[in-house]
DNA sequence: TTGGAAAGTCAACAACCCTGACGTAAACTC
DNA sequence: GAGTTTACGTCAGGGTTGTTGACTTTCCAA
């Protein structure tokens, strides 16, 4: 606090903001944020027999709709052993759904269905709530840069899927 | 892609910022970011039998030395049995040195040994490597803005052990 | 058609976190 | 000084999530 905040403590070209203490700074804080990030659908979790795996799973399958097991292990970076666990139970509550591959007979295309888009709402709604908030007090300039630091911190091959996710929707 | 980088895509007041397409696309960008930001130090945790639950303390603990079993547990969001467990291999293998309290005999004060510095170096410096990368690549203004979203993402009382933090290193 | 590769599944195990209960020692309070 | 609270440690038991290993089914190419 003594020094003010973020952008005045440096000066354009002199990587102030490059000292050591300034990232051990922003470690702490990719670490806080990240708490206050999972909290709250993890409180919807708990009260269901499922975890963060489970969303993540619903989460990318509402925003790739179709897309194989394959292509959810790239995304979320796990074994398909253990994403296996997870989409099982899914299936077996009735909130994914998964259909043989036509062209393919080896591929499962994976989809939500109605409790699984209405199970994908009310998380990412619980999620969106804190993220419109911090994004409303910090103000645009700041979530540009925000968007901007987060997806230079991505592995290339995630940057990439992080790209095309984002063309999906928009 | 089709609408250009963030800053150009809304205009001062109208809060496009704040759209739902918007906000999930900054969900998986912090998703996908923070799977980045624990790589490194993860693969060299993996050789030793540590795990992501140790780096953590040791983080905390070289951050705020002395600090005590207590004051880590509401730093780490953890029960102390959990914690116990990490603290009670770091402390068996001299990573961590407890100390009983002066005046208060039932505190433990936590230090780094030699070797726990060493270890908590490798790991942050590991971490740091990639954080200066993409602080460099993304420029003093969009890092400022970077922590400023963070904070704002934070619980307050992860707000306040993290602003005591900071006056701790600087 | 045969053999390898790819997609997906099942089983067993380890790491990490949690709750609940209990025990000890030291500090605080009346 | 007795009773309560606080700080810490530990045992028992359970859950999710991740891993490796072994397997089936399907596709494709030699």
């Amino acid at each position: 606090m003594a020094d003010g905040r973020g952008a005045s403590s440096y000066t354009g070209e002199n990587l102030l903001f490059l000292t050591d203490e300034q990232l051990r700074q922003a470690i702490e804080a990719m670490f806080f944020a990240y708490r206050g990030f999972t909290a709250d659908p993890d409180r919807i979790l708990v009260d269901m027999a499922y975890g963060r795996a489970h969303h993540r799973a619903i989460h990318f399958i509402n925003r790739a709709p179709g897309t194989t097991v394959n292509n959810l292990l790239g995304l979320l970076g796990v074994t398909k052993q253990s994403l296996n666990r997870v989409l099982r139970t899914l299936i077996a509550d009735g909130l994914v759904k998964s259909q043989v591959g036509k062209t393919d007979k080896r591929e499962r295309h994976l989809y939500l269905t109605e409790a699984g888009r209405a199970l994908e709402q009310k998380l990412s709604d619980a999620q969106r709530v804190r993220m419109r908030g911090a994004f409303r007090d910090a103000g645009p300039e700041a979530v540009a840069g925000f968007r901007t630091v987060l997806e230079a911190m991505m592995d290339p091959e995630m940057r990439h899927s992080y790209a095309k996710l984002k063309e999906n929707g928009a």
